[in-house]
DNA sequence: AACTCCGTTTAGATCGATCTAAATCCACCC
DNA sequence: GGGTGGATTTAGATCGATCTAAACGGAGTT
């Protein structure tokens, strides 16, 4: 009764079509849970495939059909937790949709995304959620237009207007971190900056340009450095020796801001009364250090899941509209920050 | 000259094959490197492919050749940094050897992480690494080897002697951390363990054990806990009132170290003067705590490497023996941890 | 001239699922 | 009895690369 296959080879449709006495057209349309085929059969032949072991070969069927249940997503680092919550937002969204992820990391080389890009056009991705390598140009979308692969951006952009983007306000989210300081009464505010070129960094840097200009005040102290805790510690030095001294800094992100709280400390200064500091992206470890670090939350699982959406409607209709979706931040206040020294709570 | 492919449709080896007037054959051994062919032909094929833009199509060589050049990898979670690096060095190690990597993530449900197997199976890949989620059993190992999977497992173990493993010494880390604590003068000391059943677990657990049972010291005060810095610090309340109450805590991971940290903190105890706290991983942020947090490192990049190569080494010659891989860790003492209230720096 | 050899190239079958177009079945009606 | 139509089922071609076994061409041997 029971005819699992025993050699090593694998059950294929024709061994389920064999089992279950009917054809392998039949077998496919069962798999395919088409309308076409009768409940009765159905049945027989999901009996079959139970009792055979049947495992859906998805090469096979890529090769006739166009979809290959597959996308790829390229990412340009891992050690930041930033994109490994995002990655987690976009694996979790694709599952349930039940396509395969295929994950590949450029670490920021240009060189090396060609290359995984090329794998994943290998592999037959339906299509790619990417957070392009620092300097990748708009060609980056023409080629892909051009090959006919749909491409969701995430994070950061390479073209202000083309093309499906999932990804923060960062503009916004800068520009209030620093109205917020100058709401408490700093004048003098210095931006600790990342030193890799990309719409994220330069959505950053306005929101804070614009926001100091809008109060008549110069955006001229601007550090950029490489986004290691190290470098933050380093930098409280420089701060703190500047002529003309700030009185408060905006960080690029929290690891360069938790790393700029250590830096401070060590020299004697606390944050929060004789110094602000004010971080990007909120990560758990805020809460951890002392003083606790006000910070700017972003959701990078948010903004995961919907790329992943972009992307799945893209597939389903791919001339419609492009999809420009922009998460916002929230200010999230703790001790690190506060009005400056020798000011009363009383604002200008 | 140049006859590019102008339609959507994209080339194929036959496209190639008529550009360079010679048969699909010839173009498939020069696509494989094929020592047969010869180099005058190969160039002209070559020249051919670049014109036409080219690409492989692994699905359809899949299907006749028994390789897939694409490998599966499993992981119980996103959101632990820890994660992350393993993956990342996976990932590098697999680039290098260019095979894809296709990643999911089973949030530790069982359930899921069947599915997720399947859906490999579907996919094709030659091999499967695996940190298998927590109470998984040895019928993962038996069903693998059945559909002649290769597997690796990582970090996690559901055999202690079957099959390949690339992990970390969590037993002799954690029994090294407490026979320092013991040799710091500390006669009780409480274990904060994590609630998830698995091999890092038991072993870690294990390694406590083993030491305080060397010294004859009781290992009884054991909290179990959800691995979060909530829980860490909550937990600080706990230990401290705890009858006859531990002078130290080795905790399960840094995450918690660092939530009791914080909680000690706002208890009003000084970390490595009241009390000693050890973690486990070495995360960046133990030098931002404070008091810096002692800890036990391990190099999960190093272990996601290690696991990889495992598996190119299985798929190399799947009859070769078992490896079993297990990267020793390296304690860090910072000022989480010191001598004991009371007591003079000599040993007993 | 016939034969062997070796390096190179090729025709044709093949992998497993899907698609198209046609066949089959069955009920019902004229 | 033959024709119509709707619901199922099926044979056979097809996707693109790889494999097998055989063919080819020119040099060297007899």
């Amino acid at each position: 009764m029971n005819s699992r296959i025993t050699s090593g080879r694998r059950a294929t449709l024709l061994d389920v079509a064999r089992e279950a006495e009917v054809s392998r057209a039949t077998a496919s349309l069962v798999l395919r849970k088409s309308p076409l085929v009768g409940t009765e059969t159905r049945k027989r032949v999901e009996a079959a495939m139970a009792r055979v072991g049947y495992v859906y070969n998805l090469g096979a069927a890529r090769m006739r059909a166009a979809r290959s249940r597959t996308v790829g997503v390229v990412i340009p680092s891992l050690s930041n937790p930033f994109f490994a919550e995002m990655l987690a937002g976009i694996e979790a969204t694709l599952d349930e949709a039940e396509m395969g992820v295929i994950f590949a990391n450029t670490r920021e080389s240009l060189e090396k995304q060609k290359a995984i890009i090329r794998r994943m056009r290998e592999h037959g991705v339906d299509g790619l959620i990417i957070c392009p390598a620092a300097e990748s140009g708009i060609d980056l979308l023409e080629r892909a237009s051009e090959w006919g692969l749909p491409l969701v951006q995430a994070l950061r952009y390479v073209s202000a207007t083309q093309g499906d983007y999932s990804g923060i306000d960062y503009f916004g989210g800068m520009r209030g971190a620093a109205d917020y300081l100058i709401g408490l009464g700093h004048r003098r505010i210095g931006f600790v900056s990342g030193n890799r070129v990309h719409s994220a960094y330069q959505e950053r840097l306005e929101g804070f340009r614009t926001s100091m200009e809008a109060h008549g005040l110069p955006a001229d102290l601007i550090l950029t450095i490489p986004l290691t805790h190290a470098e933050g510690m380093a930098t409280a030095e420089r701060l703190l020796e500047w002529p003309d001294p700030p009185s408060a800094a905006l960080c690029f992100n929290d690891v360069v801001a938790l790393g700029l709280l250590r830096g401070l400390h060590d020299r004697g200064v606390e944050a929060g009364v004789g110094f602000s500091v004010v971080g990007f992206d909120n990560v758990p470890e805020g809460i951890l250090a002392r003083p606790t670090l006000t910070s700017v939350s972003t959701r990078p699982f948010a903004v995961g899941r919907a790329a992943a959406k972009l992307l799945l409607g893209r597939l389903d209709d791919p001339a419609k509209e492009d999809g420009r979706l922009v998460e916002p931040t929230e200010l999230v206040v703790r001790q690190s920050s506060g009005a400056p020294r020798g000011t009363s709570s009383d604002r200008t």
